[in-house]
DNA sequence: CTTAGGATCGCCT
DNA sequence: GGCGATCCTAAGC
């Protein structure tokens, strides 16, 4: 029996919830250990300004995937919250890999593990997430989402590589996961 | 272990 | 023209 994630709630509620998911891209991936939530009314979300070209993504429908390329080199994947309209999302920034680990190996160019995906450019790397994928659901190919079945013992903190609302404790983690893109003080 | 700098480009001011 | 929701490498302690 597995456990569906509800979208439309707030998305520190859904970063919270996705700890401990599985997501796979055909077929490939692991369980979410690092995830940071992103609200309209947020001083550090790329929706604070309104809706952009770029951003247009995350005013969609719940549910579905927003991805960014990130210091013209990186892409980072999120999920959007709320309803349509709102601009709320979700960032995934790192999972412990599970499945398709070779074929990880060989998209990131390192074998150690620990290396794959834990980080949100490394893990879309990793998952081969590129632009492509933005505005695709994620209830369908290629995606898969299997909530997380329990309860799982999660780690909040601030956010990383922000400047703005530094201090918002909208980051969370998986506690004690040796995936972690860095350690929640 | 921590820190500093460079890569690289789309979007916003 | 400036600046990132980053990552890698190299150098310093």
């Amino acid at each position: 029996m597995t456990f569906t994630i509800d979208f439309s709630a707030d998305s520190a509620i859904v970063a919270r919830q996705l700890i401990g998911a599985v997501l796979l891209v055909d077929g490939v991936g692991g369980r979410i250990v690092e995830t940071e939530a992103y609200d309209r009314e947020d001083p550090a979300s790329h929706t604070f300004a309104g809706e952009t070209a770029r951003n247009a993504t995350m005013f969609g429908p719940p549910g579905h995937v927003y991805v960014y390329r990130s210091y013209g080199i990186h892409w980072c994947l999120n999920f959007v919250c709320r309803e349509a309209g709102h601009g709320a999302g979700v960032l995934i920034r790192a999972i412990e890999p599970l499945q398709g680990i070779d074929v990880m190996r060989e998209r990131r160019g390192v074998v150690d593990e620990r290396l794959l995906c834990s980080g949100p450019g490394r893990l879309c790397q990793a998952l081969a997430i590129t632009r492509e994928h933005d505005g695709l659901g994620l209830n369908e190919p290629p995606f898969e989402l299997i909530g997380a079945g329990e309860r799982m013992r999660s780690v909040a903190g601030p956010r990383i590589g922000i400047s703005k609302a530094i201090d918002v404790p909208w980051r969370f983690g998986l506690a004690g996961s040796r995936f972690l893109s860095r350690p929640f003080r």
